[in-house]
RNA sequence: GGCUCUGUAGCUCAGUUGGUAGAGCGUUCGACUGAAAAUCGAGAGGUCACCGGAUCGACGCCGGUCGGAGCCA
């Protein structure tokens, strides 16, 4: 029997760590992290990540692999993680993705592409959006490509398939993916109670203040962190930047770290939700274990 | 006790010369292809403290009641 790869998926703070590390043990297989922010060195508190000792002797990649001032992307992710799950797979081992990034699990284990980018052409239409606004702008994509001008309501994204149809001559909404996996997997959700995990969202940034976020992020300013364009804008450093600037009290940038990371949760659940594929599991169910087990195991191919 | 200010969406507040209300945050839902813990869109939600008056018509004017805040006694 060949398992499919195995992606824990849900909201911040339902315990995907730990399903993916006993599911890990069970099944004889490696974490591949697939959370954007635990790529940096040094964010250990703030993202929750999983010290080497929690790890439990379970092989664990993709963690700590960029610095704060470098750019995260999906599209060297998705090279990574896909090279790295077929070294999993040849030890005989079972790649199993951890993490609530939705658009970094669907880069490695859909069919999809990411079309080419280039810096320069995108500062420059970047500039040309601001200066000519983004109506203007929408028309000038609708030109090229209907499809994305009407559909996309965000500068951001009009910046980026106007960019794309320049460097590929392909219009951006010819890349748009299907939900069709490139190599067969499985997809379990952890389903969450709102009110329940509202308060471990709490708990959870009161707790990493106290283990000491504060001299974290000082330590990560010292190394540039203001100048990461991905880091920075992390939940709770961003926050605890502006306090090591004197712009925001101790308590403010907890209540606002806070509220920031139930929004997070939010956006997460409709993200994985949307995605039929997705097998969910009560987080608090008695034998959590055993049932994730089942669902794998229902999607293995017997051969 | 007197004087002044004040009571508008869950919270903080806007509401210009009277034509039955808005914002930010929160909340809910959604989108999402090289920044994704990012970025963006939509919805719900208000007997405008209460009672009375003048007015065709009041959140807005007049009177009173109740509740806050400050100053003076």
């Amino acid at each position: 029997m060949t398992l499919p790869v195995v992606a824990v998926v849900g909201p911040t703070g339902s315990g995907k760590s730990e399903l993916g590390l006993a599911l890990a043990r069970r099944l004889d297989g490696e974490v591949i992290n697939a959370d954007a922010l635990q790529f940096y060195r040094g964010m250990d508190i703030g993202t929750a990540k999983l010290g080497p000792a929690e790890r439990q002797g379970i092989e664990h990649h993709l963690l700590d692999v960029l610095d704060v001032t470098q750019e995260a992307s999906v599209a060297a992710y998705q090279e990574d993680a896909r090279r790295i799950v077929g070294d999993v797979r040849a030890r005989g081992r079972v790649p199993i993705l951890v993490g609530g990034s939705g658009l970094y699990i669907r880069a490695a284990l859909d069919r999809l592409e990411f079309p080419p980018t280039d810096s320069g052409v995108r500062a420059r239409l970047e500039a040309e959006l601001a200066a000519t606004g983004s109506a203007a702008f929408r028309q000038r994509l609708r030109a090229v490509d209907p499809a994305s001008a009407e559909r996309i309501d965000d500068d951001r994204r009009l910046v980026r398939a106007v960019e794309v149809h320049e460097i590929s001559g392909r219009p951006f909404s010819a890349f748009m993916p299907r939900r069709e996996y490139h190599q067969p997997a499985v997809q379990i959700g952890l389903g969450v109670d709102r009110d329940a995990l509202r308060e471990r969202l709490a708990g959870r940034v009161h707790a990493m203040v106290r283990r000491g976020l504060a001299d974290e992020v000082e330590r990560l300013a010292a190394d540039g962190l203001r100048d990461g364009r991905t880091a920075s804008r992390a939940l709770g450093y961003g926050q605890f930047l502006r306090v090591l600037d004197g712009s925001l009290t101790e308590q403010d940038a907890i209540e606002e770290t806070i509220a920031a990371t139930r929004r997070f949760a939010r956006r997460q659940l409709t993200w994985f939700r949307g995605d039929p594929r997705v097998a969910w599991t009560d987080w608090q169910a008695p034998g959590l274990v055993d049932r994730a087990l089942a669902i794998v195991r229902q999607h293995g191919d017997i051969s």
